[in-house]
DNA sequence: GTTAGCACTCGATGTATTGGAGTGCTAACA
DNA sequence: TGTTAGCACTCCAATACATCGAGTGCTAAC
């Protein structure tokens, strides 16, 4: 049996109406609803057809019919084509600029949230590739050393850093100069060991400093790699009745606080070959076990130079998978262009 | 009518038998559970009277008797002082002493949450208090300056400052000076009008620079001020039917997600005379008027000289106060020590 | 191929019925 | 006078049962 043309039109009026409605469509209210004009009778016949071909679900005899996450998906991928939904008011909202972008991003699942009443989550840009842009050692007082390291990007790490003996400025200097005239534009994966000894050992005395200037650069690089996820809106949930159910609510709602497993939610949107387009996952489908009632809809946006962040939105199965989409292409396509403006970390 | 030591007692057995079953109790639990070898009537008797006074509560005529927020109150001021409980297993959970600060307290928030199956939430340590230790400007390129402010306690800011000017580094070296000498050791609020000015005249040229820097370490004060909270534990609320009600639940969550009103709650646990103690809200006394079905203890620490941070556990009114208020005293206690190890926040 | 018609299914809703836990009150008792 | 046994009463929760209606599948006719 093959989907024709008229199956695919009432498979999409099932969808479309239980997407609003959240109840079992039965084959009467799409007789009405379409201008097929078919009786209910006919329709029957083809839903049955429907659910063989595995697109819908009956839940009981004698229920209407729902979509299964096939009907989901072939609904999705079919439409996501056709329909380039723009959503520009959103810009606006951006647009007051926040300085800091922690701030910005909070704002930006904020904003998601309330837009779409489902819960969401931002990530902050990660490097995929860092460059060493600068490092400062300054002496905060007899037995503290300040490191500051600058990523790429203006991410900043401040370090300080213990030291036994009271280094005069000369030596402050000395050791600024040699740190930056042979790390300075370095991929950070290309300072290995020899490079440190051999620092090392042209810092002389002090070489215990560079050291530990080194290592306050790794652990610089490898804090950002747990990366910071800002949410908003996991409450919406309980606006719908097929996720607020207790178990799958308090399940959900705990991954929004620890935000441990969305990170693999990230990973998995980010792992793939074509980066720049908008995922849909699916019930089932998702990476995330917890959210197997839930659909997701990703989007990853990159802030210049290998700087990459992804914004999630995550809701029930009948999500508006179209003012989703179209929301988070929006969103993307504005975060994708405020490169240009330097933005800070902290 | 008065509260004699046999209504005490009563009181006490059907608060405490309450805590455990999250039941309304009826006189013939509390005839057997007692050793006061009352016969079910009698309790009946009394039970009528503690109504009228105030201290229980009958949802329904056949129903037995729950706490009131009176008799909640009676009970944690009076009955719970004997009992100092020690708990000491926590000490252990935090030993593995996390270097930077949100990664402790995250992992305080956690530990406790896991502890009590409540939610809880662990502020940052504010300053009440703020002194310039030290400002480091540094070139990044040739339309960046950097500035590093570093506060009382090593809570270190960074600013990304645009300039016109290309500036050599003699000047660089020159404007470090001068802030660093005029400025170093001052109480934030003592740097006034007056003071900048005159710092911009000796600076002469670069008299706006000088604007620039004060401007940012303002803006660090101020950012500070819109504290960091962490919650854990959030999800613990639906083990509690009494709160796994939709709308509580959802607004209980979207208290913990916003973390906005939490704060006021922070406040108000700040805003006292005795800063020392433990604090109990019973229901309607929450500052928080989403929380009026929730009990919440909450205990501020003290992060060496005016830094000062709050822990907080939210949970229902049946709640383990005991446990909870030894729990929180000796998560107070460690981390009040812990001020001699320098800890650093970025 | 489409449709009208009909028997059938099954959840949802409404209504009694029952059981049990708990109370208040009264009367008897120490 | 305080305590207790006993009893009538209340009210929730659970159970059973009837009913309703939306929806289906199937058949026969168009």
């Amino acid at each position: 049996m093959q989907l024709d043309e008229r199956k695919t039109k009432i498979l999409q009026a099932i969808i479309r109406n239980y997407l609003e409605t959240g109840e079992p469509v039965g084959s009467r209210t799409i007789s009405k609803y379409t201008d097929l004009n078919l009786s209910s009778a006919t329709i029957r016949n083809e839903m049955a057809d429907l659910e063989e071909l595995g697109y819908i679900i009956q839940p009981h005899t004698s229920a209407g019919r729902i979509p299964s996450d096939k009907g989901y998906r072939l609904y999705v991928d079919s439409m996501m084509q056709e329909n380039e939904r723009q959503v520009e008011e959103l810009k606006e909202m951006l647009v007051e600029k926040e300085e800091k972008m922690d701030h910005l991003l909070k704002q930006v699942a904020k904003v998601l949230a309330n837009n779409t009443n489902y819960a969401t989550m931002v990530t902050a840009p990660r490097y995929q590739r860092n460059k060493l842009k600068f490092i400062q050692l300054s002496k905060v007082d007899a037995k503290q050393i300040l490191a500051v390291i600058v990523v790429e990007g203006n991410v900043i790490k401040n370090s300080i850093i213990p030291v036994e003996e009271n280094l005069n400025e000369e030596t402050m200097l000395k050791l600024n100069i040699l740190l930056n005239t042979h790390l300075n534009g370095l991929p950070i994966e290309e300072i290995n060991l020899g490079m440190v000894t051999a620092l090392k050992q042209q810092a002389g005395v002090h070489g215990s400093i560079i050291g530990d200037v080194i290592d306050a650069v790794a652990e610089t690089i490898k804090e950002d790699e747990d990366l910071e996820i800002y949410t908003s809106g996991a409450n919406n949930i309980f606006k719908y009745p097929e996720l607020a159910v207790q178990d799958k609510a308090s399940e959900l709602i705990n991954a929004f606080e620890e935000k441990q497993l969305l990170s693999k939610l990230v990973e998995d949107s980010q792992d793939s070959s074509n980066n720049n387009e908008i995922k849909v996952y699916i019930g089932e489908e998702a990476p995330i076990q917890t959210m197997k009632d839930c659909s997701i809809v990703t989007a990853n946006y990159e802030f210049g130079d290998g700087m990459r962040g992804t914004i999630g939105i995550i809701g029930p199965k009948r999500m508006d998978y179209d003012k989703v989409v179209g929301t988070l292409k929006s969103i993307k396509v504005q975060l994708d262009s405020m490169y240009n403006d330097d933005s800070q970390k902290g």
